[in-house]
DNA sequence: TTGTTAATTAACAATTCGGTAAAACACCAT
DNA sequence: ATGGTGTTTTACCGAATTGTTAATTAACAA
């Protein structure tokens, strides 16, 4: 279980602030990346895949709540926990915030230790599934920060689409998806495939992994069981 | 496909802020616990079992920082959501509360809105893990989540419509289900089958299940029953 | 007992669903 | 353009699931 850094972005457009932040958390061993504005702040994200994403509310280019919610719309940050900075008194910002899939707020002023424990209550959630992200289920290993899969230790080629299904799949090992649930999760909220497109891909990884392991629940949709 | 309720636990010696706050959970659905100190609260939780619970910190008897060491202490509460409720200047509390494995605070005052979307943001995660899941009843084990039956543990392949309808009368032992009762949850309200077509599934639910468990209640309907 | 009604059973028919192969499409790098 | 890779669609097949029918059996009241 090698714990690779955790990595966190900040986006704010003060300088002072991000540099405070940027001190203050890889002082803790953070890895952290930074961003000036919103625009930036998603390249930064579609670059490193960071685990916590820290937006300021207010900035030019692209304010953070605008951010939030391009971020959300990316399936591969739909999980990412991600939390607002606030003036204090901005109570609506907050509520904005909230509704576009904000997980938490940090408010200005920001004392360090307040900061440092709010970050470590926000990743705790993401510990099992993100952190660690590589997992492990007999002969098979899946990784999902370098995109790749190895059965008894020979790695095999896993497309976008392969890998993200395998890796859903294989998130609740026994938990039947339906094929809505991968649908939603897989290709995207509002995304419409033909019938068959699902299992296509089902086959594909069927056949490379040799494998019983994926279970079909007629009408229902599939598991990943040992 | 029913979804039970999502269950919350508030603890908090002001009558006033807890009837305050359940009134606006349940308005949302929520099931709503309360109480009105630290020790009431864990008796609470031992007796419901809530996905998340809101502490105050400031309490007699037991605080809410001392409610959630012990929680955290008892596995079942491992995983569940605690939040505290903080007035807006005790920053010392914010962080023994996250130190002692809280996962959020809201601060006083509340504000609906703000309460609820925070909740919805903290529950956002519970959703897959925890609720529903397995019904087991004497030898037989239904999982919903995996879709599995299992009499004397071993799996038994039961098809979709047999699964729904073994599940529905499992889900309450010794309630009759009518005939209509079934139609409307398991085939759906406006469905139109033909009268036998019940009866079939019923006597390949019995064939696998090799029992005497669900009786027929004549006229009426069926029950399971050990 | 007898007659009536309802439920069980078995055989069969219909339908739905998922698997498969092949082709079309989209995108990218050369 | 060209070829390669990854993704989606199409069309067809087979099989599991689901529904129907009709004969048989059980339950119960007259």
């Amino acid at each position: 279980m090698q714990t690779s850094a955790v990595k966190i972005l900040l986006v704010d457009d003060e300088p002072d602030i991000l540099e405070f932040m940027e001190y203050n958390l890889k002082k803790e061993g953070y890895q952290v990346f930074t961003a000036n504005n919103g625009r930036e702040g998603i390249q930064q994200a579609i670059k490193n895949h960071p685990h916590l994403i820290i937006l300021d509310i207010m900035m030019p280019v692209m304010d953070g709540i605008e951010t939030c919610r391009q971020l959300r719309e990316m399936k591969e940050f739909k999980s990412t926990v991600i939390t607002f900075l606030t003036a204090r008194s901005e109570d609506y910002s907050q509520i904005a915030g909230f509704d576009v899939g904000a997980d938490d707020y940090i408010s200005k002023p920001i004392k360090p230790r307040i900061l440092l424990s709010r970050i470590k209550a926000l990743l705790r959630r993401v510990n099992d599934s993100q952190i660690d992200s590589a997992i492990r289920i007999g002969d098979l290993e899946i990784d999902r920060e370098s995109y790749s899969v190895s059965k008894d230790s020979t790695v095999l080629n896993f497309p976008r689409k392969e890998f993200e299904l395998l890796s859903l799949l294989t998130s609740k090992p026994g938990k039947v998806f339906t094929r809505e649930d991968i649908l939603n999760r897989v290709w995207g909220e509002d995304i419409v495939v033909g019938d068959r497109t699902i299992d296509v891909h089902i086959r594909k990884i069927r056949e490379k992994l040799g494998d019983e392991t994926i279970k079909t629940i007629k009408g229902i949709g599939y598991k990943f069981d040992i």
